[in-house]
DNA sequence: TTCTATGCAAAGCATTTGCAAGTCC
DNA sequence: GGACTTGCAAATGCTTTGCATAGAA
């Protein structure tokens, strides 16, 4: 565990907001000005190897990490595109509904949901149709 | 409508296998060997836009492209990275669940499974356990 | 010492874009 | 003719890798 691992962890542990490998680099950056992407990349891997942390496969964008490794669904904010998780428990009969329906071996599923946060949606209603959230 | 798009199109409704954009590529320079890249992407975007075929987010690889805009669910092989499809209509009531447990107006869902396609589920039972599925 | 990790820079892969020439109505 | 499209090549964005040096066990 060097120091540049534990920041990294650290940082992560930090905050809710499943930062992108390049938000990450931002983060540690304050604390290890010298620091390089590569650094930063190859941590992540070996944190997720291990289990410490976990890499989210968003839809339409680049890996984002969570500090918090158990099992939960999120919901990506089509305005601006901010991550959230869900306070769900991951429903495990999809995997069966999709086994009687294939004939594949199921074993696991991915969920992720899309919508507007609070801020964006108001933001639409009171603003012209096509005002991008910020 | 140009020969090419038209081509790119025909090429994509005579599949199931969900190809990448280098595999419609692939497939497309077999009767236009002088066609680029560029003009495979720019048509499956443009297609795409206008709602006859879709692009789906497989996690862990490029962009796939379907021909058919139902509405679907998919899963990938672990093994051989196989895309099918599931038979399965999709579940709405998966968005209410969610939309309860958060503040968010929810407003899609994507649901992919994973698993082990009968030709991979066979070759881990039989081979050894580190083999890969061509 | 011995193995592993770092910083830096370059490479890699999927995708997008600028542009001059070509095609379609 | 005028708008759109193509092929080509270069650029982009995200991620991985090679390598010599530096740090950890």
């Amino acid at each position: 565990m060097t120091r540049q691992r534990q920041i990294i962890l650290e940082e992560l542990r930090s905050t809710r907001s499943h930062p992108t490998a390049d938000e990450v680099y931002i983060m540690v950056r304050r604390r290890l000005p010298r620091i390089s992407m590569g650094t930063v990349y190859r941590n992540l891997e070996l944190l997720e190897e291990n289990g410490v942390i976990q890499r989210l496969d968003i839809s339409g964008g680049p890996m984002r990490f969570d500090g918090d490794t158990a099992d939960h669904y999120h919901i990506r904010c089509l305005g601006c595109q901010e991550v959230a998780d869900i306070p769900v428990k991951p429903f495990a009969q999809l995997e069966q509904s999709c086994e009687h329906a294939t004939d594949y071996q199921v074993v696991g599923h991915r969920l992720e949901f899309v919508g507007l946060c609070p801020r964006c949606r108001e933001k639409r209603t009171s603003g012209s149709d096509d005002e991008t959230c910020s």
